[in-house]
DNA sequence: GTTGCAGTTCAACGATCGTTGCACTAGACT
DNA sequence: AGTCTAGTGCAACGATCGTTGAACTGCAAC
């Protein structure tokens, strides 16, 4: 057959990453993954040593996609741009494209994936560590385009502004719905073409004028 | 005496403030809290009801008096430009500053209410209902100013920037520490002068970018 | 056919959870 | 003095939690 079963490790990766992304880690038990699931409760342990690890496991499987693809559209936008530096916004767009890609076209995982990803972001637990540990070079690389791309920018104007992006970002991931109450339906959470032709030119245009800033 | 004691009810929601927002609300066991602070644990469901309705009052307390300074200093720059519309820096002055302002001087109690703020609008769960019912009408109103203070911005330009805003501020609020790994320690995400001096900057140019899109 | 082992199932452990019923205390009021 | 009541303290409830040990399954190797 073209295609394989999933395997009792992939259906509890797949449960854990829905009910974590909805409830949190505490609000979830391994009862209710293992029963979303269809497997024994017993089995988590087997494969996983426990919940934790698990939920690490979550983390971890499409952050080295999510690497990859990222390194591969600055490297794309970098080469299109030499000698040059690339610009603030082609810089920005291979930052959220893939995500914003994958969120459009790739299954509910990577929706689940990138609501887990908002939680985990602003939450100042543990799980962050996390974060860092499979992020963090990536996001290093990004950094130091976006210092390229902004000439007059200090250093630490830029860090900022990638923490402002990044917050931007995930707080539109998690589709919180006020967005719904406060447009009185105008705008949509869940309209990532709208969210998209939108990010991107607010990030860009943020950066550059914190570049521009009087200090 | 100048200062009377505080209540049973005023140690439950300052613990109880203190460890959703380190915590967050199943992290949380009303055992933690009322060790916390130093009373007996069946005084919450007696004061509250149970540890939901502690959750909301913890929500709430401080809410009103934020909406108030917001509102506030938002009539002062409105009239401080009339007749003409404030201007973006402006509103979005009025909008961030009593956070970083409560933020620098007003307490520790501020800024687990600030961190709790930043997990809760970030997380997918029930916890975002209260914050809807307990700021919508003072952000309409802030939603309002921007709109008058962009005149060639699409309204639905403006919803997006909001949101862009408000997750730029939350994630700031969350001092997650990855503004420091990141930066090598070049930057400090518990340093409330350096983000409110970029913070607006940014988000101002942001929404002023959104405006000047093209469709 | 027997052995071995990865994978699975079942039942139960001890711990901790939110909640509750009841007795007790202290101050206000008659 | 006697009565009432808001507030507190104590102990326990049933439920659910993460984890574990032991038995069982099916398939591959020899």
């Amino acid at each position: 057959m073209a295609r394989s079963k999933r395997t009792t490790k992939e259906k509890l990766l797949d449960a854990a990453e829905k009910l974590f992304a909805r409830r949190g880690f505490h609000g979830t038990s391994l009862r209710d993954i293992t029963g979303e699931a269809g497997v024994d409760l017993a089995l988590v342990n087997y494969h996983f040593g426990g919940k934790k690890p698990l939920f690490a496991a979550v983390l971890e499987r499409r952050g080295a996609v999510l690497n990859e693809e990222r390194l591969r559209r600055l490297a794309e936008v970098r080469q299109a741009a030499a000698p040059r530096p690339a610009s603030t916004e082609a810089v920005v767009g291979a930052f959220f494209d893939p995500i914003l890609d994958f969120l459009a076209h790739a299954g509910p995982g990577w929706h689940s994936y990138f609501t887990l990803l908002a939680w985990v972001n602003n939450s100042p637990e543990w799980g962050r560590r996390l974060m860092s540990k499979t992020f963090n070079d990536t996001v290093r690389e990004f950094i130091r385009a976006l210092i390229d791309s902004l000439p007059g920018a200090a250093p630490e104007d830029v860090f900022w502004g990638y923490n402002f992006l990044t917050g931007a970002l995930t707080l539109s991931l998690a589709e919180t719905g006020r967005l719904d109450i406060l447009s009185d339906g105008l705008c949509r959470s869940t309209d990532v073409a709208a969210l998209k032709a939108r990010l991107g030119p607010f990030v860009a245009a943020g950066l550059k004028g914190l570049a521009q800033r009087q200090a």
